[in-house]
DNA sequence: AAACAACTGCAATCGGCTTGCAATTGAGCG
DNA sequence: CGCTCAATTGCAAGCCGATTGCAGTTGTTT
């Protein structure tokens, strides 16, 4: 499955990203968020709170810390997170300048995850936003079906 | 909010299609399965398994029934599961005919659903399933914004 | 009416996630 | 550089949706 572009495009400088915006918010560059932008950056696809626990060199941080970090970052637009339906909530790097709005297209046999970077529903959502008169119009949206290799 | 095309139409002989299905598997119909269907049909919009229960005459049946008929009803194709991101299934009942597939434009402060119709990913769904090699190829998609009453 | 599989209630349990609290640590400052 | 204090962390308890094992109940079939 193949790294989709705003993946490889975007994802350098977290550390001075985080650095300059934890700083304008009296917060701290500690060592577990650190680690956590590290391996979400050597990551293509979105990860639950419990794979990044995994990835990280023995137990370097308590799980409940990544929990408080993702609430944090996602606060601060530095990550995106997915929902696959499966009950975890899952995480993306967002690259500068990008909203990190996209799509994705998971195997519902392997779990694998193609990326779709395309978004077709912005004309959509405006449509459906003034016919019910609501504001703010957002949507998640996500495919599934059975990749190549799982229909051997 | 409106009641859906799709609610007026089909919601009647639930009774009579459960006891088809059900005698078909050699299954049965039980109290908490019909009174779970009655309150189905009597509700417009998407229900969590509580609020079922709460809807049930005084405790009529224990949560775990509900979980497990649930489960029943949705692999039967009798309802449909969906999900608004706040960690709690949602069961709609499925019409006759019907396969159920529709979305929901979700209000993010006072959680009031209105129910859209159409589908526009039909084609975009056989687009990605081609570009992409995946098999039966299905979606998700719900839209989240603030309803006209949560505007003032 | 009997017999048996399907079903239910109950209680225990699970997994994702949150939270209170005491101990730790990073950042600004003298 | 070392001090100070708020921000952060680890730990354990706990919440909530959902699942499950088991013993007792019930619908269906004959």
């Amino acid at each position: 499955m193949k790294v989709p572009a705003h993946a490889r495009a975007h994802k350098r400088q977290e550390l001075s990203v985080l650095t300059r915006h934890l700083r304008g918010q009296s917060r701290k560059i500690t060592g577990p968020r650190q680690a956590i932008l590290e391996i979400l950056r050597r990551h293509p696809h979105p990860m639950t709170n419990r794979e990044i626990f995994a990835a990280m060199p023995k137990g370097r941080c308590d799980l409940a810390t990544i929990y408080r970090a993702m609430h944090l970052l996602e606060e601060m637009g530095m990550v995106k997170r997915f929902d696959f339906g499966d009950g975890a909530a899952r995480f993306e790097l967002v690259g500068e300048g990008d909203d990190g709005h996209h799509h994705h297209l998971i195997c519902t046999r392997c779990a694998g995850v193609v990326e779709i970077d395309e978004c077709f529903l912005r004309e959509i959502e405006s449509r459906i936003a003034a016919r019910n008169r609501f504001k703010a119009v957002t949507h998640k949206l996500e495919f599934f079906g059975i990749c190549p290799a799982c229909q051997r």
